[in-house]
DNA sequence: CGGAAAGTTGAGACTAATCAAACCTAGTGG
DNA sequence: CCACTAGGTTTGATTAGTCTCAACTTTCCG
Protein backbone atom coordinates (compact mmCIF):
# COMPACT_ATOMS: atom_id res chain seq x y z
CA UNK A 1 0.00 0.00 0.00
CA UNK A 2 2.66 2.28 0.71
CA UNK A 3 5.91 2.78 -1.52
CA UNK A 4 8.75 5.50 -0.83
CA UNK A 5 10.99 7.50 -3.14
CA UNK A 6 13.64 10.29 -2.44
CA UNK A 7 13.99 13.53 -4.47
CA UNK A 8 11.24 12.99 -6.33
CA UNK A 9 10.14 15.49 -9.04
CA UNK A 10 6.67 16.73 -10.17
CA UNK A 11 4.32 13.88 -9.14
CA UNK A 12 0.63 14.38 -10.31
CA UNK A 13 -1.08 13.04 -7.91
CA UNK A 14 -3.74 10.97 -9.77
CA UNK A 15 -2.22 7.67 -8.46
CA UNK A 16 -1.28 8.54 -5.19
CA UNK A 17 -1.30 10.62 -2.48
CA UNK A 18 1.99 11.45 -0.64
CA UNK A 19 3.05 11.96 2.84
CA UNK A 20 6.36 14.24 3.78
CA UNK A 21 8.97 12.22 6.06
CA UNK A 22 12.01 14.55 5.45
CA UNK A 23 12.38 17.66 3.23
CA UNK A 24 9.91 19.58 2.21
CA UNK A 25 7.73 19.83 -0.84
CA UNK A 26 5.38 22.40 -2.70
CA UNK A 27 2.29 21.31 -4.24
CA UNK A 28 0.58 23.59 -7.51
CA UNK A 29 -1.03 24.46 -9.63
CA UNK A 30 -0.46 26.09 -13.19
CA UNK A 31 -3.06 27.85 -14.92
CA UNK A 32 -3.38 28.17 -19.11
CA UNK A 33 -1.60 31.23 -19.34
CA UNK A 34 2.11 29.64 -17.58
CA UNK A 35 1.12 31.48 -14.25
CA UNK A 36 1.90 29.15 -11.09
CA UNK A 37 -0.34 29.08 -7.96
CA UNK A 38 1.46 27.25 -5.27
CA UNK A 39 -1.01 26.01 -2.67
CA UNK A 40 1.11 24.47 0.01
CA UNK A 41 4.44 24.00 1.62
CA UNK A 42 4.38 20.50 2.96
CA UNK A 43 7.09 19.80 5.94
CA UNK A 44 7.93 16.39 7.68
CA UNK A 45 4.76 14.85 9.04
CA UNK A 46 2.39 16.70 6.34
CA UNK A 47 0.51 14.91 3.55
CA UNK A 48 -1.92 15.48 0.68
CA UNK A 49 -3.78 13.99 -2.04
CA UNK A 50 -6.04 11.99 -0.28
CA UNK A 51 -8.49 14.96 0.39
CA UNK A 52 -10.71 14.99 -2.98
CA UNK A 53 -11.44 12.46 -5.27
CA UNK A 54 -9.98 15.01 -7.81
CA UNK A 55 -7.32 17.49 -6.02
CA UNK A 56 -8.22 19.39 -8.64
CA UNK A 57 -5.30 19.22 -11.10
CA UNK A 58 -2.78 19.62 -8.43
CA UNK A 59 0.81 18.39 -8.55
CA UNK A 60 3.35 18.12 -5.91
CA UNK A 61 7.36 18.67 -5.89
CA UNK A 62 10.31 18.60 -3.90
CA UNK A 63 11.59 21.34 -2.83
CA UNK A 64 14.51 20.08 -1.51
CA UNK A 65 16.25 16.81 -0.93
CA UNK A 66 13.61 14.79 0.50
CA UNK A 67 12.15 11.56 1.52
CA UNK A 68 8.52 10.66 0.73
CA UNK A 69 6.15 7.84 1.45
CA UNK A 70 3.88 7.75 -1.55
CA UNK A 71 0.15 6.12 -0.89
CA UNK A 72 -1.90 4.62 -3.20
CA UNK A 73 -5.10 6.80 -2.96
CA UNK A 74 -6.99 3.23 -4.23
CA UNK A 75 -5.90 1.10 -1.63
CA UNK A 76 -7.10 3.67 1.20
CA UNK A 77 -10.21 4.54 -0.35
CA UNK A 78 -11.00 0.52 -0.29
CA UNK A 79 -10.24 0.34 3.17
CA UNK A 80 -12.64 2.92 4.09
CA UNK A 81 -15.52 1.40 2.48
CA UNK A 82 -15.00 -1.27 5.42
CA UNK A 83 -14.07 0.98 8.34
CA UNK A 84 -15.60 3.47 9.34
CA UNK A 85 -13.34 4.96 11.38
CA UNK A 86 -10.71 5.34 8.27
CA UNK A 87 -13.76 7.10 6.66
CA UNK A 88 -13.79 9.46 8.94
CA UNK A 89 -10.44 10.34 9.15
CA UNK A 90 -10.93 10.86 5.64
CA UNK A 91 -13.04 13.20 6.26
CA UNK A 92 -12.04 15.02 9.02
CA UNK A 93 -8.74 15.71 7.14
CA UNK A 94 -10.31 16.57 4.25
CA UNK A 95 -12.68 19.55 6.47
CA UNK A 96 -8.87 20.32 7.81
CA UNK A 97 -7.73 21.14 4.23
CA UNK A 98 -10.57 22.98 3.55
CA UNK A 99 -10.09 25.41 6.34
CA UNK A 100 -7.03 25.66 5.21
CA UNK A 101 -7.18 26.49 2.08
CA UNK A 102 -9.95 29.41 2.71
CA UNK A 103 -7.35 30.70 5.26
CA UNK A 104 -5.08 30.96 2.02
CA UNK A 105 -7.51 32.51 0.35
CA UNK A 106 -8.48 35.19 2.70
CA UNK A 107 -4.33 35.85 2.51
CA UNK A 108 -4.65 37.10 -1.44
CA UNK A 109 -7.01 39.92 -0.50
CA UNK A 110 -4.34 41.55 1.86
CA UNK A 111 -1.29 43.53 0.84
CA UNK A 112 1.95 42.55 0.54
CA UNK A 113 2.99 43.29 3.90
CA UNK A 114 0.34 41.72 5.63
CA UNK A 115 0.73 38.43 3.01
CA UNK A 116 4.60 38.45 4.33
CA UNK A 117 4.00 38.84 7.87
CA UNK A 118 1.37 35.88 7.64
CA UNK A 119 3.18 33.64 6.03
CA UNK A 120 6.25 33.98 8.24
CA UNK A 121 4.03 33.38 11.06
CA UNK A 122 2.61 30.57 9.52
CA UNK A 123 6.49 29.00 8.94
CA UNK A 124 7.10 29.75 12.46
CA UNK A 125 4.53 28.37 14.02
CA UNK A 126 5.22 24.55 12.26
CA UNK A 127 9.17 25.08 12.48
CA UNK A 128 10.78 23.31 15.62
CA UNK A 129 10.48 26.21 18.20
CA UNK A 130 12.35 29.93 18.56
CA UNK A 131 12.41 32.84 16.38
CA UNK A 132 14.42 31.73 13.66
CA UNK A 133 13.13 30.11 10.70
CA UNK A 134 14.55 27.92 8.32
CA UNK A 135 13.07 28.18 4.95
CA UNK A 136 13.30 25.69 2.64
CA UNK A 137 11.47 27.38 -0.34
CA UNK A 138 13.33 30.01 -2.86
CA UNK A 139 11.98 33.74 -3.65
CA UNK A 140 10.09 32.48 -6.36
CA UNK A 141 8.18 29.72 -4.21
CA UNK A 142 6.99 32.40 -1.85
CA UNK A 143 6.05 34.66 -4.60
CA UNK A 144 3.45 32.25 -5.73
CA UNK A 145 2.32 30.77 -2.39
CA UNK A 146 1.41 34.86 -1.99
CA UNK A 147 -0.04 36.03 -4.98
CA UNK A 148 3.26 38.32 -5.80
CA UNK A 149 6.47 38.71 -7.53
CA UNK A 150 9.93 37.81 -6.69
CA UNK A 151 10.38 41.63 -6.19
CA UNK A 152 7.97 42.11 -3.85
CA UNK A 153 8.75 39.50 -1.55
CA UNK A 154 12.60 40.66 -1.72
CA UNK A 155 11.29 44.33 -1.06
CA UNK A 156 8.91 43.64 1.31
CA UNK A 157 11.26 41.65 3.37
CA UNK A 158 13.79 43.83 3.20
CA UNK A 159 11.56 46.78 4.74
CA UNK A 160 10.30 44.40 7.21
CA UNK A 161 14.34 44.20 8.59
CA UNK A 162 14.66 48.05 8.18
CA UNK A 163 11.89 48.44 10.64
CA UNK A 164 13.21 45.73 12.67
CA UNK A 165 10.12 43.57 12.76
CA UNK A 166 12.44 40.42 11.29
CA UNK A 167 16.83 40.03 10.64
CA UNK A 168 17.93 38.29 7.85
CA UNK A 169 21.05 36.51 8.39
CA UNK A 170 21.09 34.78 5.57
CA UNK A 171 18.33 35.11 2.50
CA UNK A 172 16.77 31.81 3.45
CA UNK A 173 17.15 32.19 7.33
CA UNK A 174 14.37 34.70 9.33
CA UNK A 175 14.51 35.48 12.69
CA UNK A 176 11.54 37.05 14.08
CA UNK A 177 12.58 39.94 16.26
CA UNK A 178 9.10 41.37 16.61
CA UNK A 179 6.60 38.82 16.37
CA UNK A 180 3.94 41.55 17.69
CA UNK A 181 4.98 43.72 15.16
CA UNK A 182 4.32 40.99 12.29
CA UNK A 183 0.99 40.15 14.42
CA UNK A 184 -0.36 43.13 13.69
CA UNK A 185 0.15 42.81 10.14
CA UNK A 186 -1.87 39.35 10.37
CA UNK A 187 -5.57 40.98 10.37
CA UNK B 1 -34.07 16.94 11.51
CA UNK B 2 -34.69 19.98 9.40
CA UNK B 3 -36.53 23.42 9.81
CA UNK B 4 -37.62 25.84 7.29
CA UNK B 5 -37.14 29.82 7.50
CA UNK B 6 -38.29 33.10 5.40
CA UNK B 7 -36.03 35.55 4.54
CA UNK B 8 -33.54 35.07 7.57
CA UNK B 9 -30.51 37.50 8.58
CA UNK B 10 -27.46 36.41 9.75
CA UNK B 11 -26.72 32.74 10.62
CA UNK B 12 -23.74 31.66 11.60
CA UNK B 13 -23.89 27.94 10.70
CA UNK B 14 -22.64 26.89 14.16
CA UNK B 15 -25.51 25.06 14.96
CA UNK B 16 -26.99 23.73 11.55
CA UNK B 17 -26.37 24.17 8.09
CA UNK B 18 -28.57 25.56 5.37
CA UNK B 19 -30.68 24.56 2.08
CA UNK B 20 -31.76 27.29 -0.54
CA UNK B 21 -35.11 26.36 -1.20
CA UNK B 22 -35.77 29.43 -3.62
CA UNK B 23 -33.98 32.93 -3.47
CA UNK B 24 -30.57 33.40 -2.72
CA UNK B 25 -27.66 33.34 0.11
CA UNK B 26 -24.13 34.40 0.16
CA UNK B 27 -21.74 32.96 2.23
CA UNK B 28 -18.73 35.28 4.00
CA UNK B 29 -16.91 35.84 6.18
CA UNK B 30 -15.17 39.16 8.17
CA UNK B 31 -11.52 40.09 8.78
CA UNK B 32 -10.37 41.92 12.12
CA UNK B 33 -10.22 44.74 10.23
CA UNK B 34 -13.82 44.71 8.82
CA UNK B 35 -12.68 43.75 5.12
CA UNK B 36 -15.73 41.26 4.12
CA UNK B 37 -14.70 38.16 1.99
CA UNK B 38 -17.97 36.49 0.64
CA UNK B 39 -17.12 32.63 0.09
CA UNK B 40 -20.38 31.54 -2.07
CA UNK B 41 -23.39 32.87 -3.64
CA UNK B 42 -25.84 30.18 -3.15
CA UNK B 43 -28.56 29.43 -5.57
CA UNK B 44 -31.87 26.84 -5.32
CA UNK B 45 -30.94 23.39 -4.54
CA UNK B 46 -27.20 24.66 -3.50
CA UNK B 47 -26.05 23.74 0.66
CA UNK B 48 -23.99 25.37 3.33
CA UNK B 49 -22.10 24.05 6.15
CA UNK B 50 -22.29 20.47 5.93
CA UNK B 51 -18.65 20.71 4.98
CA UNK B 52 -16.29 20.94 7.45
CA UNK B 53 -16.49 20.85 11.25
CA UNK B 54 -15.41 24.12 11.57
CA UNK B 55 -16.66 26.01 8.21
CA UNK B 56 -13.99 28.14 9.41
CA UNK B 57 -16.55 31.14 11.09
CA UNK B 58 -18.06 31.76 7.61
CA UNK B 59 -21.23 33.11 8.40
CA UNK B 60 -24.76 33.03 5.72
CA UNK B 61 -27.13 35.23 4.73
CA UNK B 62 -30.24 35.82 2.25
CA UNK B 63 -29.66 38.54 -0.41
CA UNK B 64 -33.07 38.64 -1.44
CA UNK B 65 -36.42 37.20 -0.24
CA UNK B 66 -35.57 33.37 0.24
CA UNK B 67 -36.72 30.22 1.93
CA UNK B 68 -34.32 28.61 3.38
CA UNK B 69 -34.40 24.71 5.05
CA UNK B 70 -32.36 25.02 8.03
CA UNK B 71 -30.51 21.81 9.19
CA UNK B 72 -29.06 20.53 12.33
CA UNK B 73 -25.80 19.68 11.71
CA UNK B 74 -25.73 16.87 14.85
CA UNK B 75 -28.18 15.07 13.39
CA UNK B 76 -27.15 14.95 10.30
CA UNK B 77 -23.60 13.70 11.73
CA UNK B 78 -25.24 11.23 13.81
CA UNK B 79 -26.84 9.40 11.00
CA UNK B 80 -23.92 9.52 9.37
CA UNK B 81 -21.85 7.47 12.41
CA UNK B 82 -24.50 4.50 11.71
CA UNK B 83 -24.87 5.13 7.52
CA UNK B 84 -21.97 4.72 5.44
CA UNK B 85 -23.56 6.27 2.61
CA UNK B 86 -24.19 9.55 4.53
CA UNK B 87 -21.11 9.71 5.61
CA UNK B 88 -19.65 8.90 2.14
CA UNK B 89 -21.67 11.59 0.32
CA UNK B 90 -20.64 14.10 3.50
CA UNK B 91 -17.41 13.32 2.70
CA UNK B 92 -17.71 14.29 -1.71
CA UNK B 93 -19.34 17.40 -0.67
CA UNK B 94 -16.71 18.24 1.73
CA UNK B 95 -14.42 17.53 -1.12
CA UNK B 96 -16.54 18.83 -3.87
CA UNK B 97 -16.38 22.48 -1.82
CA UNK B 98 -12.78 22.15 -1.24
CA UNK B 99 -12.21 22.12 -4.93
CA UNK B 100 -14.73 25.07 -5.47
CA UNK B 101 -12.64 27.24 -2.70
CA UNK B 102 -9.21 26.04 -4.90
CA UNK B 103 -11.03 27.68 -8.10
CA UNK B 104 -12.30 30.76 -6.30
CA UNK B 105 -8.36 31.48 -5.00
CA UNK B 106 -7.33 31.35 -8.53
CA UNK B 107 -9.66 33.48 -9.52
CA UNK B 108 -8.40 36.08 -7.03
CA UNK B 109 -4.59 35.99 -8.62
CA UNK B 110 -6.30 37.03 -11.44
CA UNK B 111 -6.76 41.09 -13.03
CA UNK B 112 -9.96 42.20 -12.69
CA UNK B 113 -11.33 41.59 -16.12
CA UNK B 114 -10.36 38.32 -15.71
CA UNK B 115 -12.07 37.96 -12.35
CA UNK B 116 -15.51 39.82 -13.72
CA UNK B 117 -15.18 37.78 -16.97
CA UNK B 118 -14.80 34.25 -14.56
CA UNK B 119 -17.33 35.51 -12.50
CA UNK B 120 -20.24 36.30 -15.21
CA UNK B 121 -19.56 32.96 -16.52
CA UNK B 122 -19.91 30.79 -13.71
CA UNK B 123 -23.33 33.00 -12.74
CA UNK B 124 -24.31 32.14 -16.07
CA UNK B 125 -23.41 28.46 -16.02
CA UNK B 126 -25.94 27.98 -12.92
CA UNK B 127 -28.49 30.03 -13.80
CA UNK B 128 -31.73 28.31 -15.85
CA UNK B 129 -30.29 29.20 -19.50
CA UNK B 130 -30.06 31.67 -22.44
CA UNK B 131 -27.49 34.27 -22.38
CA UNK B 132 -29.40 36.76 -19.85
CA UNK B 133 -28.50 36.64 -16.18
CA UNK B 134 -29.97 38.25 -13.38
CA UNK B 135 -27.56 38.66 -10.71
CA UNK B 136 -29.67 38.46 -7.19
CA UNK B 137 -26.75 40.37 -5.34
CA UNK B 138 -25.52 43.70 -5.59
CA UNK B 139 -22.19 45.83 -6.71
CA UNK B 140 -20.85 45.22 -3.04
CA UNK B 141 -20.87 41.74 -2.63
CA UNK B 142 -19.55 41.00 -5.96
CA UNK B 143 -16.82 43.13 -5.42
CA UNK B 144 -16.51 41.28 -2.22
CA UNK B 145 -16.60 38.55 -3.77
CA UNK B 146 -13.91 39.02 -6.33
CA UNK B 147 -11.92 40.84 -3.92
CA UNK B 148 -12.32 44.35 -5.50
CA UNK B 149 -14.10 47.18 -4.92
CA UNK B 150 -17.52 48.13 -5.97
CA UNK B 151 -15.67 50.79 -8.49
CA UNK B 152 -13.58 48.75 -10.12
CA UNK B 153 -16.93 46.45 -10.55
CA UNK B 154 -18.76 48.80 -12.11
CA UNK B 155 -16.10 50.18 -14.36
CA UNK B 156 -14.73 46.68 -15.33
CA UNK B 157 -18.54 46.19 -16.19
CA UNK B 158 -18.85 49.21 -18.44
CA UNK B 159 -15.75 48.45 -20.37
CA UNK B 160 -17.10 44.61 -21.05
CA UNK B 161 -19.88 46.79 -22.14
CA UNK B 162 -18.02 49.29 -24.54
CA UNK B 163 -16.05 46.30 -25.74
CA UNK B 164 -19.76 44.39 -26.49
CA UNK B 165 -18.66 41.54 -24.87
CA UNK B 166 -22.00 41.82 -22.97
CA UNK B 167 -24.63 43.95 -22.26
CA UNK B 168 -26.24 45.60 -19.30
CA UNK B 169 -30.15 46.41 -20.01
CA UNK B 170 -30.26 47.05 -16.06
CA UNK B 171 -27.85 46.97 -13.69
CA UNK B 172 -28.95 43.73 -11.96
CA UNK B 173 -29.30 42.15 -15.50
CA UNK B 174 -26.72 41.24 -17.80
CA UNK B 175 -26.37 40.00 -20.97
CA UNK B 176 -23.45 37.64 -22.47
CA UNK B 177 -23.13 38.69 -26.23
CA UNK B 178 -19.50 37.36 -27.03
CA UNK B 179 -18.99 34.33 -24.54
CA UNK B 180 -15.61 33.87 -26.31
CA UNK B 181 -14.47 37.07 -25.63
CA UNK B 182 -15.59 35.86 -21.90
CA UNK B 183 -14.31 32.86 -22.08
CA UNK B 184 -10.21 34.09 -23.36
CA UNK B 185 -10.12 35.92 -20.20
CA UNK B 186 -11.03 33.03 -18.55
CA UNK B 187 -7.53 31.75 -17.94
C1' DC C 1 38.90 31.33 -8.87
C1' DG C 2 35.07 31.73 -12.31
C1' DG C 3 30.59 31.27 -13.87
C1' DA C 4 25.74 30.57 -13.05
C1' DA C 5 21.83 30.99 -10.37
C1' DA C 6 19.41 33.32 -6.82
C1' DG C 7 18.49 37.44 -4.58
C1' DT C 8 18.35 42.54 -4.03
C1' DT C 9 17.65 47.19 -5.46
C1' DG C 10 16.16 50.96 -8.56
C1' DA C 11 13.20 53.60 -11.97
C1' DG C 12 9.17 53.86 -14.40
C1' DA C 13 4.64 51.99 -15.97
C1' DC C 14 0.28 50.38 -14.92
C1' DT C 15 -3.63 48.62 -12.34
C1' DA C 16 -6.83 49.07 -8.91
C1' DA C 17 -7.98 51.82 -4.66
C1' DT C 18 -9.54 56.03 -2.88
C1' DC C 19 -12.05 60.18 -2.66
C1' DA C 20 -15.62 62.76 -4.69
C1' DA C 21 -19.39 63.96 -7.60
C1' DA C 22 -23.17 62.91 -10.64
C1' DC C 23 -26.65 59.68 -12.05
C1' DC C 24 -30.38 56.57 -12.03
C1' DT C 25 -34.40 53.90 -9.96
C1' DA C 26 -37.76 52.74 -6.86
C1' DG C 27 -40.55 54.26 -3.26
C1' DT C 28 -43.08 58.00 -0.65
C1' DG C 29 -45.94 61.57 0.23
C1' DG C 30 -48.00 65.61 -1.47
C1' DC D 1 -49.60 62.11 -11.29
C1' DC D 2 -45.59 64.34 -10.04
C1' DA D 3 -41.79 66.12 -7.21
C1' DC D 4 -38.71 64.38 -3.60
C1' DT D 5 -35.79 61.39 -1.32
C1' DA D 6 -32.64 57.48 -0.35
C1' DG D 7 -29.89 53.72 -1.93
C1' DG D 8 -27.41 51.84 -5.12
C1' DT D 9 -24.64 52.59 -9.24
C1' DT D 10 -21.74 54.91 -12.49
C1' DT D 11 -18.14 58.03 -13.74
C1' DG D 12 -14.11 61.13 -12.95
C1' DA D 13 -9.58 62.59 -10.97
C1' DT D 14 -5.98 61.43 -8.21
C1' DT D 15 -3.11 58.41 -5.38
C1' DA D 16 -1.01 54.25 -3.71
C1' DG D 17 0.76 49.76 -4.36
C1' DT D 18 2.52 46.26 -7.12
C1' DC D 19 4.49 44.78 -11.49
C1' DT D 20 7.88 45.12 -15.06
C1' DC D 21 12.25 45.70 -16.86
C1' DA D 22 16.92 46.33 -15.88
C1' DA D 23 21.19 46.56 -13.34
C1' DC D 24 23.77 45.08 -9.66
C1' DT D 25 25.19 41.92 -5.68
C1' DT D 26 25.60 37.76 -3.30
C1' DT D 27 25.76 32.88 -2.88
C1' DC D 28 26.58 28.45 -4.49
C1' DC D 29 29.48 24.93 -6.91
C1' DG D 30 32.31 23.22 -10.15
Amino acid sequence: MADHDTGFHDHDLSAGAVAVVSGAVRTYRVLNDGRRQIGAFLLPGDMFGLEAGATHGSSAEAIADSVILVIKRSAVIALAEHDAEVARQLWTLTARELGRVQNHMLLLIRNAQERIATFLLEMAERAPAGDAVDLPMSRQDIADYLGLTIETVSRTLSQLEENAAIALPTSRRVVLRNRSALSRLNA
